[in-house]
DNA sequence: TATGCGATATTCT
DNA sequence: GAATATCGCATAG
């Protein structure tokens, strides 16, 4: 399977703020299909974003939960900017924060279909393997070089991280609860295209 | 395909 | 010292 089959990198425009849903969870369901976009110095690495996960205001899962902190300090700005972190010792991770300046709260961006850029991701990853390239939420900042450096970017501002419009839309929208957490373990705050081979998680939570 | 486990570093208690 | 929004490898079925 060819990932630029069906996808047409040239459409691709920069998403204004004013687009973006002005609560967590909404956001988390429209960035389904749109695009991530790296502009790196080696090139252009971009995907079409197939699976996310809404961490809204109040929600004890959350990292904003208790409140603003300088790691967390990403999550509290307005929204459309990144929140990058590293966890379990080995994995970068980037949200985007969702909601007005001073709550904290944001999306996580768990998998993309590569749509450009592959030969680079394939060369960070050091996998071959196409779905081993942005499958889940560590692969995916890798596959992108994401790392803390990105922390607090404005992914809405010229730059060279970015979110595009979509290439093609999301079919087939699913929901289920959230992979990996100790808390809030029955909200459906999972957001991912059915099928899809990108999708992270055991097979029953990906169709 | 599913499940289990160790590695690893940053943050918080 | 404990927990962690994961990954990759091993093993079993």
């Amino acid at each position: 399977m060819l990932p630029e089959k069906n996808i047409s990198p040239s459409r691709i425009r920069r998403l204004r703020r004013a687009e973006l849903p002005r609560d967590t969870i909404s956001l988390a369901k429209f960035l389904l299909g749109k695009t991530l976009v790296h502009d790196t110095p080696k090139g252009r690495v971009s995907g079409r974003i197939v699976e996310t996960e809404a961490y809204p205001v109040g929600d004890s899962a959350a990292h904003a939960f208790r409140g603003e902190t300088p790691s967390r300090r990403s999550l509290f700005l307005r929204r459309g900017h990144a929140y990058v972190y590293f966890t379990y010792g080995s994995s970068f991770m980037m949200n985007v924060s969702s909601e007005t300046p001073g709550v904290g709260a944001g999306v996580l961006i768990r998998a993309v279909e590569p749509i450009e850029g592959v030969a680079l991701m394939r060369h960070r990853r050091g996998v071959e393997r196409l779905v081993d390239l942005t499958r889940g939420p560590g692969r995916t900042a890798q596959a992108f070089a994401i790392d803390k450096g990105l922390d607090g970017v404005d992914l809405c501002a010229p730059g060279r991280l970015w979110l595009g419009s979509e290439v093609r839309s999301a079919s087939g929208m699913n929901t289920s609860v959230r992979i990996g957490i100790t808390r809030e373990m029955t909200k459906p705050y999972r957001f991912y295209e059915r099928g899809n081979p990108f999708v992270s998680g055991p097979k029953r939570m990906r169709e």
